[in-house]
DNA sequence: TCGCTTTATTTTACAAGTGAAACACTTGCT
DNA sequence: AGCAAGTGTTTCACTTGTAAAATAAAGCGA
């Protein structure tokens, strides 16, 4: 389901105790048109949809500064938490993203030096992609900053709020992940 | 943070007894390499993200077969919940567009017979936006589709697993709302 | 009334993503 | 050894979104 706004006038005092997010002002409207229909899952997916535009949103003007975007913090992220160098094709599996899109994103990070290239000697067509001293120190100093924020962000959910939410977050991403076909890209 | 994805080969079992989603496995690399960082916000915000973002690949691919994008079908959403013809600054706003995007949709939709324009008669800027009836239809026919749809996806949560996610999602967004500046356009 | 500011929407120029094609390399089979 | 099939990556052609500029209309104050 889609994700909406409310709307900008006067329209916002819903329940008279409590304010309310935008996605019960959706279904509101939705269960005016359509009284029968469960909406269930506008309660759960649209909610999903956008908290994740909003801490993106977050996330991208935090890495702005640095000029880097998500995508390339992504990247950045990906080779340094794995053990060893990483292929532009396992990027690409890795960020859920088209080869393509790699190939571009890699080329600048390359050019701003941050990630290094080296063709691989038994297989000519195998690039390795590894973090040079720079990129590793930006990726080291902006996850602290990024998860500070982040923190703070989530703060403004109680703790057992905050565990509860992970722990049914990663039982409906298992489920997820074994219902949705593996689409080529699907980064969020 | 950033979603990504486990890695292809052998290294899928986690704990001995359970399976575990990427994010799990996203965070273990974290801890080897960084194991006094407070990785909280991956759990929860690395799985909105990666929830988002197959929810939105299924809802993708369930309007591809009529030609639509789901922002098109957000347009369409809008449109069908909105009491009133909407201006095409509002529907910007509520569906988290920019102008020149929203713009763009509505002509797609305009050619496609789903969307009516009338220029204000009191004010000559503006425009006003409805369903055509063809349009009406498909709103109709496709929004229980999408629920349908997605209620399965969500079935593989206990229903009170659902109800406690929507309500925790529920404070986080409120929460959201209040926190974070208000973007142009933070569509997901 | 007039001129300046503000507003609604579209157009423009460009960046970034996609799927498919291209290219180079590797593998496997006869 | 030679060739077809498969594979890894990049290039290509195109689409779609953005920020900013452009255009037309409205609002406001002297």
């Amino acid at each position: 389901m889609s994700e909406q706004r409310p709307r900008e006038g006067g329209e916002r005092p819903e329940a008279p105790e409590a304010r309310a997010d935008i996605v019960t002002g959706i279904m509101r409207q939705w269960r005016q048109v359509h009284p029968d229909l469960d909406l269930e899952p506008i309660g759960v997916i649209g909610r999903i949809n956008r908290c994740a535009a909003l801490l993106q949103q977050a996330a991208d003007a935090q890495l702005r500064p640095q000029q880097l975007t998500r995508a390339e913090f992504d990247l950045l992220g990906t080779l340094r938490r794995s053990a060893r160098p990483l292929t532009a094709g396992e990027l690409a599996r890795e960020t859920f993203a088209s080869g393509a899109a790699v190939t571009k994103r890699l080329r600048r990070l390359e050019e701003h030096g941050l990630v290094e290239r080296r063709t691989d000697a038994r297989d000519r067509r195998v690039a390795r992609l590894t973090l040079t001293d720079a990129g590793r120190a930006l990726a080291d100093r902006t996850l602290p900053e990024q998860l500070d924020r982040e923190h703070a962000l989530l703060s403004g959910l109680p703790p057992e709020h905050r565990a509860e939410l992970a722990e049914r977050l990663g039982e409906l991403l298992l489920h997820l992940e074994g219902s949705i076909p593996h689409a080529p890209h699907a980064a969020g």
